[in-house]
DNA sequence: GCTTAACCGAGACGGTACGTCCAGTCTTCCA
DNA sequence: TGGAAGACTGGACGTACCGTCTCGGTTAAGC
């Protein structure tokens, strides 16, 4: 019911897909978001421009998509070859003790920040995020909200275990400690360290006033 | 001693400044910034390419200047008619309630952020300086960390007066409620209100754990 | 013998082929020669775009067997219903009297010429003639030359009643009054008219010098 | 007044349109009239397209242009260094005999129509201009009109003398022997000689009827 | 009547060129 | 000599078609 002949995605060439993305994060890498240009992934991934324009509606789209599919890989082979479902996904760990864990998991965020492979392209998503509200919307929903959400959950956890007061909003919460993690490295705004990390986690928990 | 002919800025024309200022940020605010071009800007300014190009060396460039401008005008404004001396700065409040003070100012933050005025502009440098190391840098040095001292030195009073602990370090320790609420609005994480702020500071002060 | 799978034209599609020469001469009519696109034309017909490919080398080459296909429908509707045979072709008439049968063939010729419905297709192939050596070769072979080859018949008769001298070459002798009109028709060099056939037909009887 | 920001021409490259002229014409000579491209063009040109597209319409109207640059210059070289004004235009000489005169005259057209310097430019030339009518015209009205000129001149001198009857229109009366040989040359529909061109004059001189 | 080879509609594919837009440089003319 | 104007080279944009290549569906000949 399309009017713009909708392109047929069961006839779509997989082989030109995983070439786009791995031009397209390739690039990013080598010559930055702004000098990656559609002309250049479509030459890299040895595919006309029109299969990309078929496809995707942007440069800022391609690199989405292929930094979600970077990220699933990684996941997955995170996960090591689990055959059973796919529903194995990533939990924030539950020890009992929630300094300790938000604290490992933090340094863990720390460690993947700070690699360049995922450091450029999520850089680049974020930035055009930021102006560029349809992608960003889909950004946070795809990759930023459903990572958050395991903070919800360990934080819920810990409202039952008594180790949070249980009138707090989690959602509120995690931002505490996520954000100024997440700004010192969007902005620029200050080193990232596993100390700061762990201030971050300390502070958030006690508070900045005296007991 | 600069080998490529610097130009001589006594004799610069302070009319065209002004004028490529102003079009500078009604173009980023009426097409966006993307589809804000250096040639759009001269040709709204009245002014010849190269008077752009002799001054500033990109468009983020131009507009961050444009936006300091704009930015020193309005405080000037806030501030009244001071003519002694322009060191007259802003600065947080101190009643001695510390939590009534910082919600008071993440209020005046967040009419800040939502006016679109500011909103356009801010978020367009704010983008472009996490992809371009140089500008956000500028960004930063020039407009965040400035504001940003504010509060330690509001959070260095409190220590003093006894009402947060002495052994924290205010610089992380105002991130806790100022990177939430910039996170929010950079990234649309989540909508921005009065009790959001408010939440952020009663959480940050006495912290997530039940004392 | 053939090496590519020359295509079986037993199992040609009839209708697809009207269809093609239906679409191909409705595009040209339309929207003239170059913006005519075997794309355009394989939509229109409602046939893919291999179907086109597999049976014609071009789109010139489409539209010449298009229009041989209008021409012959074209003289046989004009020669009547004639089931004896497709040989009883188009001649000039021969009253005796040489002048009045050249000016009444060239009158036809010019209603012919100004007929839109033939006007388009046969100008463009005309032009893609004269810059396609294979295609014009065919053009002239296939449409022009038979028609002067009547012509010729008709002089020849003239050669033997003596009302043309005998010693003069027929074959060029037709061009004096034939391809003054075919340039005028191509290139816009002038007006066409029944006055203008008519004067060549005298001039280049009775030739320019007085006698 | 004009509201499409028309080029000044006061300011235009001249060795801009040199090198355009030239690459254009040597293009068409290599490759051909159909896989000769702006874009070819500029490239060999060391030029942007843009600078084609600014002062000229169509690749059939570069190479028009650059088509009368070439016919100008040969002109003007076939003339000779007469430093006297530019109005010692080329004319058909009139020994007294029109028949040799005529003959003369188009042998050498036929030299030239031979030459491949001119001929595939100027092919090309008259196949655009056969379907594209705003070409066609302003080919007609500065190349082939003014050539048709002199033989109206030289007719009508030959009128004067008694040579040509008085009662014929010399427009008309060269388009007999000229036409023909334009036809063949255009449309292969016949080979190209001095002889042709011999027998072309005889016969329009003096007529197919016997005198 | 059942297989099977081919043509068929459809349209995705790697490409080329289009005509436009803008970057950043260079030149000219004015005040 | 700074500035307004704008032509210049260069290069990416997004679109339109090219001619080739699958993909099912259908159709007619040969078994």
């Amino acid at each position: 019911m399309a009017n713009k002949t909708a392109p047929d995605s069961t006839r779509r060439s997989e082989k030109s897909r995983r070439a786009i993305y791995d031009a397209a994060l390739a690039l990013v890498g080598e010559v930055g978001y702004q000098k990656t240009t559609i002309e250049g992934i479509a030459a890299r991934a040895g595919v006309g421009k029109q299969t990309i324009y078929r496809w995707w509606s942007s440069k800022a789209d391609v690199l989405l998509e292929a930094f979600l599919d970077l990220s699933a890989q990684a996941a997955e082979a995170a996960a090591g070859p689990e055959v059973l479902g796919e529903e194995a996904r990533y939990e924030i760990p539950d020890t009992g003790d929630l300094e300790a864990d938000l604290k490992a998991v933090l340094r863990a965020t720390v460690d993947e920040l700070l690699d360049p492979k995922f450091e450029i392209p999520s850089r680049a998503l974020a930035a055009e995020g930021v102006v560029n509200r349809q992608l960003g919307t889909e950004f946070v929903a795809k990759l930023l909200e459903p990572q958050l959400q395991l903070y919800v959950k360990r934080l819920r956890a810990a409202q039952e275990q008594g180790a949070v007061c249980p009138d707090i909003d989690p959602r509120i919460a995690l931002e505490l400690f996520v954000s100024p993690l997440a700004q010192r490295w969007l902005q620029h705004t200050g080193p990232i360290s596993y100390d700061y990390t762990d201030a971050l986690v300390e502070y958030a928990l006690y508070g900045l006033a005296p007991r």
